[in-house]
DNA sequence: GATGAATGAGCCTTCATTCAT
DNA sequence: GATGAATGAAGGCTCATTCAT
């Protein structure tokens, strides 16, 4: 046991604490970038909420831009895992749509923080070009392409309202980011409540 | 008497002269900002575009945030009217509804540079609370109470589905500024058949 | 005369004005570079000591660098035209290089700051390669150039050693500036002396 | 006694080390110095390419103007006993001088990159007040001392132009030093040529 | 004693705003 | 009343130095 323990070599100490700070300021970055905005935000600010000195925090991201990239890439990549993850396949191709989109409303709903970054970046999608990075674009570009795929199965099945699978997939985003919203207003945390109106929304909107 | 009338007139030009100023900075301040993005945008790129020096933009608008802010207050009246007054009460309250969202469509879309300030500044009436000026906030509760009010006539007269009608504003704005990025997109300014398309999902959504 | 006086138009103001800036601040440079080296001088004190704000100065020049390069672009067109303009062609090769030389020590010895500076960036034509400014590294090889073609002449004309080129003008700098700074060590503003004493030293280690 | 010697040892063993890591540090910085520039140098790259710790080295020197001071001491006393060492007394003051020189020369030429250092620390004894440190001053300044003792016997032998000694040491420093950067450009290691060269000029300027 | 991760003061640069002309 | 040159506060980022392990 003492021998297992001590292969943990400073290697693996200094790979982790490196791991605990990018955690930590990706953390701190999306609260502070979710209440002030990404622009309003310092540097000096989010190294505070992170509990490390601007040194460290430039140690371990590029710059403050490379900060947001971090969290749409981190925060993007687990939002698709979550969704294509819980996909009910064997349900079909119309509860594939509506049981990933849970899980996709359940995680937004579980991280506040980045909800608010995710909608405040949201004209991405809905507006194809704009100023916000390379690395947002391809995050939102990416979601937006497997969700289309989605549609695409579920249109072909005849189960969907058949439009263009693009179009049909930022619709329905556009619909979630509302839903998101309000449940974020109501503040009772009804996340089930949340589930069952976005569910009827989908319905009536795109599998009448 | 001549005095009096010189006076008159004195005013008369200083504040015609005024309006033209502030419309023509307007005028520039929106083509900039959506070009450019907000943050982005300088004070003084916005008085060369509007012909017009720094210190008179600064006599006319109190500051930045202020231009921003007026361009809302102003397109935001200008489309809520657009709404508002081709609304066919005659048709019953879900023509109401559909028509007025008609005519807010085609303000939209013939206003291209507003659009893009409009769905860049669209995560206020996603999100209660954000880091937008209160003046924006102001704006688009002010438009989206209005939407409710026209929504809650056609849900008492059972040809919408009853839900929470603010929360169908929302829906509803979120579903056109979808339809609107992706209008700009094709870039075949085909309105009628953007109007087309929106009809068709607003009865699917929200008039089964 | 009043026609005459109006014809300065705004305009000429406008560029007289920011010339003189530009001219301030070249000269508070000099002096601040001269006195803390480049590295050490903040751009800060450079703008206080030139009596304009820091928003004034980077709108004359672009960066740091960039008043380095036109410090060194403006006083080494002027050393070069000093040099040149004086050099005596009717008296020979030898006298032109000598007489050339003169109005050289002269120039220099009359701008104290930036001989400063001229030999604190001496390495670049001691050294060929270094971590200088492409533009010093510019100006002092058009320097170089001109000073090897007059040794050339005289060379050829047999009244000079016959060496290098570019290493007799390179010997005759260093010798320069070695004279230069005794002659700012002394501080008793003898020119004439100096001049003496340069001209003696070239006569015996170039043309015996 | 074991112990006092165990002791003793251990202080021996600690100092040796200590003056390795000295010599490997000052080796490195050198080094560092020479190809990025003093202000350019990163106290990390510095380590690194010593092989220690950053705190290693803040533990042998005080910071990194102490490095410099410790190049150019270190250095500076080496290259004036391998001057004055190699002086040849017995041919006469002239001889003396020259055949220090040649010493001088060969020493320089053998370290390339504490020439560098060298040349680009030149102004020091160009021009006697500067951004230098103290410690360099010094440094050239003994020197200075030392070349000007040699070149006042010379003098006093009638061997050599009178002149003031410590100007005629720094001319001919001068001379040394863009005959040792052109031997650099040369790249073809001719270090007899380079010599020869030099004592043809020396002789020419100095002794005719 | 050695390490190197952590620190944070300080610098260059931008741009909203002001005010003398 | 209009102008736009001048201002200077503020922010992103670097790197010499320290100190807990």
């Amino acid at each position: 046991m003492a021998t297992r323990k001590a292969k943990t070599t400073g290697k693996d100490v200094r790979a982790a604490r490196a791991e605990l700070y990018r955690a930590a300021i990706l953390e701190a970055a999306e609260r502070v970038f979710a209440e002030q905005g990404y622009e309003a935000s310092r540097m000096q600010t989010v190294a505070a909420e992170a509990g490390v000195a601007l040194g460290t925090l430039y140690k371990v991201f590029a710059g403050k831009q490379d900060v947001l990239d971090a969290i749409h890439r981190q925060q993007g990549e687990k939002l698709i895992h979550a969704a294509t993850s819980h996909a009910d396949l064997a349900g079909g191709p119309l509860e594939a749509v509506l049981s990933g989109t849970d899980a996709y409303m359940r995680y937004l709903a579980a991280h506040p923080n980045y909800l608010k970054i995710h909608l405040a970046g949201g004209h991405a999608w809905a507006l194809g070009s704009g100023y916000i990075s390379p690395e947002q674009v391809r995050q939102f570009d990416t979601g937006l392409q497997i969700i289309a795929l989605f549609l695409t199965r579920a249109m072909d099945a005849g189960v969907m309202v058949r439009e263009d699978p693009l179009l049909s997939a930022r619709l329905m985003i556009a619909a979630h980011q509302v839903m998101l919203a309000d449940y974020v207003d109501r503040g009772d945390g009804d996340v089930e409540g949340l589930v069952a109106r976005v569910r009827a929304y989908m319905l009536r909107a795109f599998a009448p």
